[in-house]
DNA sequence: CTCTTCTATCGTATATTTGCGATATAAGAT
DNA sequence: ATCTTATATCGCAAATATACGATAGAAGAG
């Protein structure tokens, strides 16, 4: 009765579940427009911007960064965050590699 | 204290989400690979492939039926499933418009 | 030191997801 | 009609996610 078993799947399912599981809230992908948007680390304007609480959004960012998709430091009272681009280009290929097996596979659309 | 408040983000925002959502678990990733290493609707080996009860299954297959990922007609006691490509493909060129407007705004990546 | 500001974390309530067994359903086989 | 097979759905239990207010902590301003 062993509940989530993601374990049973091989590391590749799993990471790149772990990565859309990181954009599974529109929440997130706001956070993320909102750092691209800007060209410089950002401290806490996205707090004004989305509709959340600032603890909610801390929540999502912390979940941002331990899926590797933000970098941030926490210089004392005011926060820096960053996309980490290296991390998104990699489940960028990873995804686009997967939609690639799944075009070639269905070329001959059944139904 | 309204929970979930989804609705508060762009509709756009809100569909890439869903589409994440559908792909965020390894089961429901493993199954799509399933359905694509078949060039054919498949009518019920996915079962034997994953590690999970049948039930479970279904109940991803309708997960990912409902997000629109993937296609199926259930014709009496066997079902045919295959990935519906073009709801796909949509959601990879919108996926792959927020890589690049990412990319463009981090081109002078700041930590 | 005290106050302010910004952010992280804790505690908590509620909603959703995940998983399974049991049961229903639907069509073909006997 | 009954049995078999394949799949969907129901009902439940446990885990996770979502959200917020309250609180803690860290650094600069006064």
């Amino acid at each position: 009765m062993a509940f989530h078993k993601k374990e049973a799947f091989s590391q590749r399912e799993q990471d790149l579940a772990a990565f859309a599981k990181a954009m599974s809230h529109p929440a997130r992908i706001a956070i993320l427009k909102v750092l691209a948007q800007r060209n410089e680390c950002i401290c806490g304007e996205i707090v004004e911007v989305l509709p959340l609480a600032q603890s909610t959004v801390s929540q999502h960012l912390k979940e941002l960064k331990t899926a590797g998709l933000v970098k941030g430091e926490t210089d004392g009272p005011r926060s820096c965050y960053c996309i980490n681009w290296k991390a998104f280009e990699k489940f960028n290929t990873e995804l686009g590699f997967l939609f690639k097996n799944l075009k070639m596979a269905n070329e001959k659309s059944c139904c």
